[in-house]
DNA sequence: TGGCAGGTTTGGAACGATCCAGAGCGAGGT
DNA sequence: ACCTCGCTCTGGATCGTTCCAAACCTGCCA
């Protein structure tokens, strides 16, 4: 295998001078530089990375930890924001590597291992919203993280991080559905206990009120499961007749449209409409209307931050809110 | 940041003692280990990775290309197999690094740099499906790496590889759908250029022979889309009046419960019975019966296989062929 | 002609671990 | 008393790179 050596005397040049061809080519004399890019290219040489983190300190590693995905949901966004993100640190340069905790419990778990053992320089820190001690943790050690998610217990947290604004994407919904003609538009939601979902759920009341549409009796909450979208949509159908159905997930909204086909009505914009939340594969493949998080755009923004924190720059913007675009399908 | 030697001298050994008590501890006299340990926990030492893998000569890292997912199909799959994935490389101390080819039509495209580097000491090749050019040209250059997915265009390949038994799934399917009660039982596939899909089928082909049903116009190949499992439906539904629909994918499937709710039928076990294959999140939601492939299993395997290569033992049987389980809900 | 500033290039040291050959030491055999 | 053996432990060399300070040019000016 080539090294630095091997490519120096081929070249007939010292070491440091065809490190500085790959690092500082300024440096170089064009003649010098040329007849070393030549021979690296002839030996097929690529430094070693061992030896570059060893002397540099660095790793050019990006932990991220997985979180035990919930069977049943019909989320997995993880999948395309992990393509998003391993895409965006490439051209970054950088790498992504995956760890998991022994201890699923234990939120903290996995990340001081990586960190003491230097094999990564920095993280990204996912599902901060049942509060977020990794930040917290992190951060007092002044480890370059980045959060996909706002601190919604702590709102005061000083630290990057970026997130969607899920209270405008359900705007968008309801607009949808109120340009429709649909009046009687109903919510189901999570628990007030979510911090999330009661930011959706504003987003909701946000558009009801400007627009002049009755609330009253139209919003349910409850868990994240199908079988509490279906139980929500019978009662408010049973109740005040709504004609729409906003839902805070898509997990929720397809429990709405099993109580739709019970009830052998339509999930349609002319009967009863149904907009979902995250654009998941579910969604995608049911044909259900859906607030679709732009985890593209999010991944660069995090890469985009945590260069800018890895070079100890403090960016001007360090909290991000994107906002999500509405892609309507069949049943809206 | 404590080091080997800072060890070494809190214990008043040498660095080598401090190394050997890390790496060969039966190497110590008991009471020097002791001695050691309770050092190496008063100063929170781990061993640099940088450091260990310039000398050892390896990372402890497993490559994994993210190839692009296909929007709009139901898999999902991927997630899944990651998560297990990351936790079975923990378990055998290592860890797994994600990267993503700049030229997506390019299938080598991305190993070579990351093998030159010395990056990463071995990969797991997924997506064998459309020809391997990955498996061959990783086995010329005797890096170790092992395959989810058989080589099937090329049967001879001597690599290590996990695969799913495709066709036992389906005759799992057949077999729980003609219990039921069901004769006409229709296949709704892939094109015959698919071998995963024309294994697939051949599963059930097996067991309509072997129960003396019916198949002569009961089965029809296309693409991977809802819009196809449709039609297909449409088509079958028309012709043979069959009453239990077993497909390739969900995908497909989800266009064949689309199908019967264009017809007013009723996708259910007394009615007009459907089993998809994947378990996919769409599956779960939608109560779709389908063939979940044990992915859990899969990356256990491949681990292990990945451990023998690692340490240079040959394994007895290097290529394992897992068996799918039915999940049974609501559509059967 | 000598000194000096600037741009180039160089060689030694360092990063923190492991490999390797050999030193120290007590027990057992002759 | 001497030698050998096996168990512990040690110190120097090494992996491949980058940092750092100094050496080397070259041309310019006094």
């Amino acid at each position: 295998m080539a090294t630095l050596a091997t490519v120096a005397a081929a070249a007939g040049v010292s070491r440091q001078t065809v490190s500085n061809a790959l690092n500082s080519p300024e440096l170089l004399r064009p003649d010098t530089l040329e007849r070393v890019q030549r021979a690296i290219e002839r030996l097929g040489y690529t430094p070693n990375r061992a030896a570059r983190n060893l002397r540099t300190r660095t790793s050019h590693l990006v932990g991220l930890r997985l979180e035990p995905a919930v069977e049943g949901s019909a989320s997995g966004l993880m999948d395309r924001f992990l393509h998003s993100l391993v895409e965006s640190t490439r051209e970054a340069g950088l790498h992504v590597l995956l760890f998991t905790p022994e201890d699923v419990n234990n939120p903290l778990d996995g990340y001081d291992a990586l960190l003491r053992s230097a094999a990564v320089d920095a993280f990204v820190v996912t599902d901060t919203y049942r509060g977020n001690p990794q930040a917290a943790w992190l951060e007092a050690r002044q480890v370059p993280f980045v959060a996909f998610g706002r601190p919604w217990e702590d709102p005061q947290a000083c630290f990057p991080w970026v997130d969607v604004d899920g209270r405008a994407g359900v705007r968008l919904a309801v607009d949808h559905l109120a340009d429709k003609g649909h009046e009687r538009i109903a919510w189901v939601g999570w628990q007030k206990s979510s911090y999330i979902g009661e930011d959706r759920r504003n987003g909701w009341l946000d558009r009801m009120h400007e627009r002049e549409l009755p609330t009253t009796r139209l919003s349910a909450r409850g868990e994240d499961t199908i079988e509490f979208g279906r139980r929500a949509a019978h009662a408010l159908l049973e109740g005040e007749h709504p004609t729409a159905f906003v839902c805070v997930s898509d997990t929720v909204a397809m429990g709405v449209l099993q109580a739709l086909v019970d009830l052998g009505r339509r999930a349609a914009a002319d009967d009863v409409a149904v907009v979902g939340f995250d654009d998941s594969l579910a969604a995608q493949v049911t044909g259900l209307t859906s607030v679709r998080q732009p985890l593209e755009e999010i991944a660069v923004q995090i890469v985009r931050l945590l260069e800018d924190r890895l070079a100890m720059r403090t960016s001007d913007e360090q909290n991000i809110i994107l906002t999500p675009e509405l892609r309507v399908r069949d049943t809206s």
